[in-house]
DNA sequence: TTCCTAATTTATAATGATTCTAAAGTAGAG
DNA sequence: CTCTACTTTAGAATCATTATAAATTAGGAA
């Protein structure tokens, strides 16, 4: 399990205690080649299918959050009852699909350098995120 | 009550029955000379404020979708546990505060022509919508 | 190792926006 | 004026998320 061994300094760096809840959310998110979009929903049914012992739902949502704080996922902006988060958390947009309610990644090179010319007296900008919606041609 | 003329035409010609309640949402809504943003909540609070004679939460709903479906309004994407819309249809994007919850209109000329270079095969392009979100300095 | 304390997990309740329901009211064509 | 389909409405239901408070656990200190 050198794998876990990463967490767990992953965890401790960032102020987190290791415990088996977390560790099991981090293998599940980040323990893989490519990075992926999750609502709560998706990830509690992941982690029901592959690990035996239950992790509380409550839990979940503290971790993910706790993540997102630490900047190890990022919360994508959509209009839906449920909330998406990425684990791809460079700099990068993305399509949604209206059909089956999916994101997909948009690079850096899909989309022309978005250059905002406006400001607001005060106010610094925290992201610039686009959202492409797409649905079936018909 | 001219405006109200207008209004009933409006909701006539897109097979919306005008009535008391959806012309009064529509005066406050449509008969002022700058767009907004608005939650169905803000919405609730100004009719209260504004019309003497109650209109029920259910019917603010019912009446939002239906403009919004006709075209009237514009749902912004945000992830917030409420719906932002706005009474700006135009083609145009967002600052969102989000230090006090609000949204800031970015009009074209405020954001450089965004090109989406990758297409997905049988889906065609919704909308492209940028959100910028900022907050204070500090 | 054993204790101790603060951090964490957990089941469950609470919240809050939105949607549903089904009964009462209304617009408007004939 | 009547009739019917469309609307409104209050209240219940839903569903994601957050809060609560008790039980558990991690990990440093003794």
């Amino acid at each position: 399990m050198s794998n876990n061994t990463i967490f767990i300094e992953k965890l401790r760096s960032s102020g987190l205690r290791p415990t088996r809840q977390r560790i099991e959310i981090c293998k599940l998110l980040f323990d893989r080649k490519d990075t992926f979009h999750f609502t709560i929903n998706d990830l509690n049914n992941s982690l029901t299918r592959i690990t035996n012992e239950k992790i509380s739902l409550a839990t979940i949502y503290n971790t993910i959050h706790a993540f997102k704080e630490k900047g190890y996922l990022k919360e994508i902006s959509i209009n839906s009852n449920k909330t998406y988060f990425d684990t791809n958390i460079s700099n990068h947009h993305h399509f949604f699909d209206e059909d089956n309610k999916e994101l997909i990644d948009l690079n850096d090179k899909d989309v022309g350098k978005v250059k905002i010319k406006k400001i607001l007296p005060g106010k610094k900008i925290k992201s610039v995120e686009i959202l492409v919606k797409v649905a079936n041609n018909n």
